[in-house]
DNA sequence: ACAATTACCTGTATGC
DNA sequence: TGCATACAGGTAATTG
Protein backbone atom coordinates (compact mmCIF):
# COMPACT_ATOMS: atom_id res chain seq x y z
CA UNK A 1 0.00 0.00 0.00
CA UNK A 2 2.47 2.74 0.97
CA UNK A 3 4.37 4.56 -1.97
CA UNK A 4 6.85 7.56 -1.27
CA UNK A 5 3.84 9.80 -0.10
CA UNK A 6 2.52 7.54 2.16
CA UNK A 7 5.27 6.74 3.55
CA UNK A 8 6.67 10.59 3.50
CA UNK A 9 4.18 11.20 5.55
CA UNK A 10 4.55 8.81 8.34
CA UNK A 11 8.04 10.28 8.62
CA UNK A 12 6.72 13.40 9.37
CA UNK A 13 4.32 12.46 11.38
CA UNK A 14 7.23 10.47 13.16
CA UNK A 15 10.00 12.79 13.43
CA UNK A 16 7.41 15.18 15.00
CA UNK A 17 6.38 12.61 17.36
CA UNK A 18 9.40 9.90 18.45
CA UNK A 19 12.31 12.21 17.64
CA UNK A 20 14.66 13.47 21.04
CA UNK A 21 12.60 10.18 22.76
CA UNK A 22 14.63 7.12 24.54
CA UNK A 23 13.65 3.42 23.74
CA UNK A 24 12.85 1.70 27.12
CA UNK A 25 11.97 -1.43 26.05
CA UNK A 26 11.79 -3.48 22.54
CA UNK A 27 8.71 -6.13 21.82
CA UNK A 28 8.99 -8.70 18.60
CA UNK A 29 6.25 -10.61 18.02
CA UNK A 30 6.73 -12.23 14.73
CA UNK A 31 10.58 -13.04 14.28
CA UNK A 32 9.67 -13.42 10.47
CA UNK A 33 9.53 -9.85 10.13
CA UNK A 34 13.44 -9.42 11.13
CA UNK A 35 16.27 -9.10 8.40
CA UNK A 36 19.83 -10.08 9.51
CA UNK A 37 19.05 -8.67 12.99
CA UNK A 38 17.35 -11.42 15.65
CA UNK A 39 15.00 -10.82 18.35
CA UNK A 40 17.49 -11.17 21.15
CA UNK A 41 19.91 -9.15 19.22
CA UNK A 42 17.31 -5.99 18.71
CA UNK A 43 16.58 -5.62 22.08
CA UNK A 44 19.94 -4.68 23.61
CA UNK A 45 21.22 -2.65 20.85
CA UNK A 46 18.42 -0.44 21.05
CA UNK A 47 17.49 -0.22 24.81
CA UNK A 48 18.26 3.06 26.17
CA UNK A 49 18.86 4.47 22.79
CA UNK A 50 17.72 8.04 21.66
CA UNK A 51 15.98 8.91 18.37
CA UNK A 52 18.06 10.90 16.50
CA UNK A 53 16.08 11.13 13.45
CA UNK A 54 13.19 9.94 10.47
CA UNK A 55 14.00 10.13 7.20
CA UNK A 56 12.89 8.17 3.98
CA UNK A 57 14.70 6.55 0.90
CA UNK A 58 11.68 5.83 -1.49
CA UNK A 59 9.24 3.39 0.40
CA UNK A 60 12.36 2.93 3.16
CA UNK A 61 11.95 4.91 6.83
CA UNK A 62 15.12 4.76 7.89
CA UNK A 63 15.03 6.23 12.21
CA UNK A 64 18.73 6.71 13.37
CA UNK A 65 19.30 6.25 17.05
CA UNK A 66 21.93 7.09 18.64
CA UNK A 67 25.03 4.67 19.21
CA UNK A 68 25.15 4.15 15.56
CA UNK A 69 22.50 1.90 14.57
CA UNK A 70 19.66 2.64 12.32
CA UNK A 71 16.75 1.02 12.66
CA UNK A 72 14.78 0.35 8.46
CA UNK A 73 11.43 -0.49 8.74
CA UNK A 74 9.69 -1.24 5.39
CA UNK A 75 6.05 -1.13 5.34
CA UNK A 76 5.58 -3.58 1.90
CA UNK A 77 2.29 -3.89 1.04
CA UNK A 78 -0.23 -3.84 4.83
CA UNK A 79 2.40 -2.07 7.80
CA UNK A 80 2.02 0.77 9.88
CA UNK A 81 4.10 2.53 11.60
CA UNK A 82 2.38 4.80 14.48
CA UNK A 83 3.54 6.87 17.96
CA UNK A 84 0.71 6.58 20.19
CA UNK A 85 -0.38 6.93 23.73
CA UNK A 86 -2.55 4.16 23.67
CA UNK A 87 -2.89 1.25 25.70
CA UNK A 88 -4.70 -1.34 23.67
CA UNK A 89 -2.60 -3.11 20.90
CA UNK A 90 -4.53 -3.51 17.97
CA UNK A 91 -4.60 -7.40 16.64
CA UNK A 92 -1.56 -7.63 13.96
CA UNK A 93 0.90 -5.46 16.00
CA UNK A 94 4.08 -7.46 15.18
CA UNK A 95 7.09 -5.20 17.27
CA UNK A 96 6.91 -2.32 19.63
CA UNK A 97 9.48 0.24 20.92
CA UNK A 98 8.33 1.14 24.41
CA UNK A 99 9.60 4.75 25.39
CA UNK A 100 10.87 5.66 28.55
CA UNK A 101 8.58 8.36 28.90
CA UNK A 102 5.46 6.27 28.34
CA UNK A 103 3.56 5.73 25.41
CA UNK A 104 5.32 3.22 22.16
CA UNK A 105 6.05 3.40 18.20
CA UNK A 106 4.03 0.48 16.86
CA UNK A 107 4.62 -2.16 13.72
CA UNK A 108 1.31 -3.35 12.85
CA UNK A 109 1.30 -5.20 9.51
CA UNK A 110 -2.06 -7.92 8.89
CA UNK A 111 0.25 -9.55 6.13
CA UNK A 112 3.53 -9.65 7.53
CA UNK A 113 5.38 -9.10 4.47
CA UNK A 114 6.99 -5.74 5.88
CA UNK A 115 10.63 -5.65 7.29
CA UNK A 116 13.02 -4.64 10.00
CA UNK A 117 16.35 -4.02 9.51
CA UNK A 118 19.27 -3.06 12.29
CA UNK A 119 21.99 -2.01 10.83
CA UNK A 120 25.35 0.34 11.47
CA UNK A 121 24.41 3.53 10.82
CA UNK A 122 27.97 3.77 9.31
CA UNK A 123 27.20 0.50 6.70
CA UNK A 124 23.98 1.96 5.62
CA UNK A 125 24.44 1.42 1.97
CA UNK A 126 24.63 -2.13 2.13
CA UNK A 127 21.31 -2.62 4.07
CA UNK A 128 19.94 -5.33 2.35
CA UNK A 129 16.63 -3.01 2.17
CA UNK A 130 18.43 -0.33 0.06
CA UNK A 131 20.89 -1.87 -1.84
CA UNK A 132 19.08 -2.39 -4.89
CA UNK A 133 17.01 0.79 -4.78
CA UNK A 134 17.65 3.94 -6.66
CA UNK A 135 17.70 7.60 -5.93
CA UNK A 136 14.38 8.70 -4.65
CA UNK A 137 12.44 10.41 -6.76
CA UNK A 138 12.12 13.73 -5.08
CA UNK A 139 16.22 13.67 -4.43
CA UNK A 140 16.03 14.65 -8.39
CA UNK A 141 14.64 18.02 -7.69
CA UNK A 142 14.44 19.73 -10.63
CA UNK A 143 16.87 17.77 -12.37
CA UNK A 144 14.38 15.00 -13.20
CA UNK A 145 13.46 16.16 -16.39
CA UNK A 146 17.13 15.29 -17.57
CA UNK A 147 17.59 11.91 -15.71
CA UNK A 148 14.23 10.67 -17.35
CA UNK A 149 15.97 11.20 -20.71
CA UNK A 150 18.66 9.45 -19.83
CA UNK A 151 17.00 6.95 -18.26
CA UNK A 152 14.11 6.18 -20.73
CA UNK A 153 16.14 4.65 -22.96
CA UNK A 154 15.74 1.14 -22.61
CA UNK A 155 12.93 -1.06 -24.63
CA UNK A 156 11.06 -1.77 -21.36
CA UNK A 157 7.18 -0.74 -20.76
CA UNK A 158 6.83 2.22 -19.27
CA UNK A 159 4.88 0.41 -16.47
CA UNK A 160 7.47 -1.50 -15.69
CA UNK A 161 10.29 1.26 -15.41
CA UNK A 162 8.20 3.41 -13.06
CA UNK A 163 7.63 0.41 -11.01
CA UNK A 164 11.27 -0.87 -10.61
CA UNK A 165 12.51 1.03 -7.84
CA UNK A 166 16.90 0.34 -9.44
CA UNK A 167 16.18 3.69 -11.47
CA UNK A 168 13.64 5.80 -9.58
CA UNK A 169 12.64 4.66 -5.90
CA UNK A 170 9.38 5.26 -4.38
CA UNK A 171 6.50 5.17 -7.31
CA UNK A 172 3.90 2.06 -6.70
CA UNK A 173 1.20 0.50 -8.41
CA UNK A 174 -1.07 3.17 -7.35
CA UNK A 175 0.75 6.21 -8.29
CA UNK A 176 2.07 4.82 -11.52
CA UNK A 177 -1.60 4.71 -12.72
CA UNK A 178 -2.45 8.02 -11.60
CA UNK A 179 1.13 9.65 -13.21
CA UNK A 180 0.50 7.55 -16.46
CA UNK A 181 -3.12 8.70 -16.99
CA UNK A 182 -2.34 12.25 -15.74
CA UNK A 183 0.70 12.02 -18.60
CA UNK A 184 -1.81 10.49 -20.90
CA UNK A 185 0.66 7.93 -21.60
CA UNK A 186 -0.38 4.27 -22.31
CA UNK A 187 1.52 1.98 -19.72
CA UNK A 188 2.54 -0.11 -22.49
CA UNK A 189 4.59 2.41 -23.88
CA UNK A 190 8.27 1.29 -25.05
CA UNK A 191 10.33 3.98 -22.87
CA UNK A 192 12.72 4.64 -26.14
CA UNK A 193 10.06 5.63 -28.15
CA UNK A 194 8.36 8.29 -25.78
CA UNK A 195 9.04 11.71 -27.32
CA UNK A 196 10.76 14.54 -25.89
CA UNK A 197 7.14 16.64 -24.91
CA UNK A 198 6.02 12.88 -23.51
CA UNK A 199 8.94 12.85 -21.42
CA UNK A 200 8.66 16.53 -20.15
CA UNK A 201 4.59 15.33 -19.34
CA UNK A 202 5.86 12.37 -17.80
CA UNK A 203 8.54 14.48 -15.45
CA UNK A 204 5.69 16.90 -14.40
CA UNK A 205 3.25 14.33 -14.20
CA UNK A 206 5.91 12.75 -11.66
CA UNK A 207 6.55 15.71 -9.57
CA UNK A 208 2.81 17.03 -9.30
CA UNK A 209 1.31 13.78 -8.27
CA UNK A 210 3.80 12.79 -5.59
CA UNK A 211 3.76 16.53 -4.39
CA UNK A 212 0.37 16.62 -4.45
CA UNK A 213 -0.68 13.77 -2.56
CA UNK A 214 1.86 14.10 0.31
CA UNK A 215 -0.20 17.90 0.79
CA UNK A 216 -3.17 15.33 0.90
CA UNK A 217 -1.22 12.97 3.48
CA UNK A 218 -1.04 10.08 0.98
CA UNK A 219 -3.78 7.31 -0.54
CA UNK A 220 -5.83 5.17 1.73
CA UNK A 221 -7.58 2.92 -0.27
CA UNK A 222 -7.80 0.23 2.79
CA UNK A 223 -5.22 -0.47 5.36
CA UNK A 224 -2.98 2.65 5.35
CA UNK A 225 -2.08 4.99 8.29
CA UNK A 226 0.00 7.78 8.40
CA UNK A 227 2.01 8.16 11.61
CA UNK A 228 -0.73 9.53 14.08
CA UNK A 229 -2.78 6.42 13.09
CA UNK A 230 -5.05 8.68 10.60
CA UNK A 231 -5.65 7.58 6.68
CA UNK A 232 -4.66 9.57 3.89
CA UNK A 233 -7.08 12.43 1.91
CA UNK A 234 -5.81 11.67 -1.47
CA UNK A 235 -8.06 9.11 -2.63
CA UNK A 236 -10.95 11.33 -3.24
CA UNK A 237 -7.85 13.21 -5.18
CA UNK A 238 -7.13 10.33 -7.68
CA UNK A 239 -7.96 11.10 -11.24
CA UNK A 240 -7.76 8.20 -13.18
CA UNK A 241 -10.26 6.19 -11.02
CA UNK A 242 -13.19 8.70 -11.62
CA UNK A 243 -12.12 9.13 -15.53
CA UNK A 244 -15.71 9.48 -16.94
CA UNK A 245 -14.71 6.82 -19.71
CA UNK A 246 -14.49 3.50 -19.59
CA UNK A 247 -11.58 2.00 -17.44
CA UNK A 248 -9.98 -1.26 -18.22
CA UNK A 249 -7.62 -3.31 -16.13
CA UNK A 250 -4.67 -4.52 -17.70
CA UNK A 251 -2.29 -7.25 -16.02
CA UNK A 252 1.34 -6.74 -16.35
CA UNK A 253 3.77 -8.94 -14.51
CA UNK A 254 0.69 -9.92 -11.82
CA UNK A 255 -0.30 -6.52 -11.22
CA UNK A 256 -2.82 -4.57 -12.40
CA UNK A 257 -3.06 -1.26 -13.98
CA UNK A 258 -6.33 1.06 -14.55
CA UNK A 259 -6.37 2.40 -18.08
CA UNK A 260 -8.63 4.78 -20.18
CA UNK A 261 -7.82 3.72 -23.32
CA UNK A 262 -9.35 7.21 -24.41
CA UNK A 263 -7.10 9.61 -22.54
CA UNK A 264 -4.16 7.14 -23.01
CA UNK A 265 -4.07 6.11 -26.46
CA UNK A 266 -1.38 3.34 -26.87
CA UNK A 267 -0.82 4.52 -30.87
CA UNK A 268 -0.70 8.38 -29.52
CA UNK A 269 -1.01 10.79 -32.64
CA UNK A 270 0.70 13.74 -31.21
CA UNK A 271 3.78 14.39 -31.08
C1' DA B 1 19.26 -6.40 -19.91
C1' DC B 2 14.68 -7.51 -19.69
C1' DA B 3 10.15 -9.95 -18.84
C1' DA B 4 7.42 -13.37 -16.64
C1' DT B 5 6.48 -16.30 -12.75
C1' DT B 6 6.48 -17.57 -8.18
C1' DA B 7 6.74 -17.05 -3.31
C1' DC B 8 6.10 -14.62 0.84
C1' DC B 9 1.36 -13.69 4.11
C1' DT B 10 -3.61 -12.65 5.45
C1' DG B 11 -8.04 -10.48 4.82
C1' DT B 12 -11.90 -9.35 1.95
C1' DA B 13 -15.05 -9.73 -1.82
C1' DT B 14 -17.31 -12.57 -5.14
C1' DG B 15 -19.63 -16.46 -7.12
C1' DC B 16 -21.48 -21.09 -6.70
C1' DT C 1 -23.85 -20.86 5.42
C1' DG C 2 -19.75 -23.00 3.56
C1' DC C 3 -16.26 -23.29 0.20
C1' DA C 4 -13.24 -22.01 -3.59
C1' DT C 5 -11.17 -18.41 -6.05
C1' DA C 6 -9.25 -13.98 -7.17
C1' DC C 7 -7.36 -10.01 -5.65
C1' DA C 8 -4.83 -6.32 -2.73
C1' DG C 9 -0.71 -0.66 -2.36
C1' DG C 10 5.74 -4.59 -2.50
C1' DT C 11 9.93 -7.01 -3.33
C1' DA C 12 13.22 -10.79 -4.20
C1' DA C 13 14.53 -15.05 -6.30
C1' DT C 14 14.29 -17.84 -10.23
C1' DT C 15 13.80 -18.98 -14.99
C1' DG C 16 13.71 -17.90 -19.86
Amino acid sequence: MPELPEVETVCRDLRQAIVGRRIAHTRIFRDRILVSVSRRGMAPALHGREILGVTRRGKAILIELSGGRTLIVHLRMTGQLCATRERRRPEHTRAVWEFEDGGELRFVDVRCLGTLELIRTADLAQAITLRNIGPDVLAFGGRLQSALSGLLRRRSALKSFLLNQKHLAGIGNIYASEIMYRARLHPDTVCCELTAQQVRRLGSAIQRVLREAIRYRGTTISDYRAGNGKPGNYQSRLRGRGCPGVIVRMVHNNRSTYVCPVCQPERSTER
